[in-house]
RNA sequence: UCCGGGUUGGGGUAGUGGUAUCCUUCAGCCUUGUGGUGGCUGAGACGUGGGUUCAAUUCCCGCACCCGGACCCA
């Protein structure tokens, strides 16, 4: 016996089942939407992590050298991978670009709740506009996907911020403010004593008498977000106010609005965000904890050595979805699903064969004996594999031109003419001929 | 990397310094044709290495893995 690496697991059936599920709920609304997906790399040079990715990622990277000397790393995330590729072939793509990918991820960290060293996501990214309609595009994807999967508003909120209004403001204090210190310190705010919080601002700059009013600034509601421009009488931050208002208007106009709450205290850690951010909280749980996040990111695909190319997007991990999904109690039931099985009894493979392919002909999952059991065993293994409809070709109803129809919920069963069935129907059953 | 709690048949459990309980599961049979619901028979476990001891699944230490937390963040 061997055991699985550390935080790398196995999906059994089951349990496969309903992340297929998810998968195909998430993948769905941005095929929807037009997003085009793409496949990538498991391994990437470890030098573009080192050279683009924080240094905690760097820190975290499964990297080894191959048997040709190259320095590679399994991918810790997508975003270096998708702009490699989109400055590649930035030429020849059609602008804006809009692709999608779900695949695994792999980081050297402990795992704990929703983390695993092997972990999923779906990403989802637009490159090459600038315009609000884009941001407010995938934030409409974002609750498309999490309102498919049958969450609703109750169950979560999706907060948004912008960069560039705390930068604003936070220059409006004084030039010589670190405004991604600052930005980081508001990133701690919920988890951190208020003390502690305000010592953090002072330290990237403000005195206290600015941090507080900072404070009392990022507690605005949406409908005043207009009024920090007068406050701070800063351009910037009206150019930035009016942005993140163009944004949630078209968000209304996409029908997601109500599932936006303007939150300036969610900064996001990550320095590459330019514009909106945006993270989404389980408001079930009894700890808010951020489920996904996303925004925009208007430099990086410059630093990859492309034209400088405005890109938003978000990446949602499955792990934590899961979580949110299963506090919700909209995780589907983890059992299999089958809708035939086709019971042999002696030597009658060639009708129950015959009977198999036309239902899966129609669709169907269909199973059938390939292990020579008898005929309770066949009943028992249909039953383990949730069958809703046995078929039992047996000899003595093939001596009668009939097969036995089962459903298996209550056990009625009728005889059925072999010339009728399936006959017609698309998926025949004791109902359709029980008259 | 750090902290806390775990690890007993495939799954779930009881228990003990002298190798282990029950449930379930699985296989077969009763029953060449009825599962979820009977009866019988059988299979199957103390994570790993070291220490203490006449004897360790039990006590001690290390390690691995699992669950959760810190850090960090997707």
């Amino acid at each position: 016996m061997y055991d699985s690496v550390k935080g790398f697991r196995d999906f059994y059936p089951e349990e496969m089942q309903a992340r297929r599920w998810a998968m195909d709920t998430l993948e769905d609304v941005a095929q929807r939407y037009g997003f085009r997906e793409i496949g990538t790399p498991a391994l990437e040079p470890t030098e573009m992590y080192v050279d683009k990715s924080g240094e905690e990622i760097v820190e975290e990277l499964y990297s080894f050298e191959d048997k040709g000397g190259r320095e590679v790393a399994l991918t810790p995330e997508l975003t270096p991978t998708v702009a490699r590729m989109f400055v590649a072939k930035q030429q020849e793509l059609s602008k804006p670009i809009k692709w999608v990918s779900t695949r695994p991820f792999w980081r050297y960290e402990e795992p704990q709740q929703g983390r695993f060293r092997e972990f999923y996501q779906t990403n989802v990214d637009i490159f090459g506009s600038a315009e609000p309609t884009a941001d407010a595009e995938i934030l409409a994807v974002a609750v498309e996907m999490l309102t498919d999967l049958g969450l609703t508003g109750e169950d979560f909120e999706i907060r948004v911020s912008h960069r560039d209004i705390l930068a604003g403001v936070l220059e409006s204090f004084g030039a010589d403010v670190d405004v991604p210190e600052a930005i980081r310190a508001v990133d701690k705010r919920a988890k951190v004593d208020h003390d502690d919080y305000l010592d953090a601002l002072v330290e990237a700059g403000l005195n206290y008498g600015q941090a507080d009013k900072f404070d009392e600034m990022l507690q605005i509601d949406a409908e005043e977000i207009e009024t920090l421009a007068d406050l701070t009488g800063s351009e910037d931050v009206r150019a930035a106010t009016d942005n993140l208002q163009a944004v949630l208007d078209a968000a209304e106009d996409f029908g997601v609005r109500d599932h936006l709450t303007v939150s300036l205290t969610t900064a996001r850690g990550l320095d590459y965000y330019t514009g909106v951010v945006f993270e989404c909280f389980d408001s079930t749980g009894e700890v808010s904890r951020s489920v996904f996040g996303g925004g925009r990111y208007d430099d990086l695909i410059e630093g990859f050595g492309g034209q400088p190319t405005p890109a938003v997007g978000f990446a949602p991990g499955h792990a934590t979805l899961q979580l949110l999904c299963q506090r919700a109690g909209v995780w589907p039931a983890e059992e299999l699903s089958t809708d035939y099985y086709v019971l042999q009894v002696g030597d009658t493979r060639p009708t129950a064969a015959r009977i198999a392919r036309d239902l899966r002909e129609r669709g169907h999952v269909v199973e059938s004996d390939v292990a020579d059991r008898s005929f309770g065993a066949q009943m028992g293994y249909a039953d383990g594999i949730n069958a809703e409809t046995v078929v039992i070709v047996g000899e003595q109803d093939l001596e009668n031109d009939e097969v036995t129809l089962k459903e298996m919920d209550d056990g009625e069963q009728i005889s059925v003419p072999l010339s009728a069935f399936p006959g017609d129907y698309d998926r025949p059953t004791f109902e359709d001929f029980a008259e």
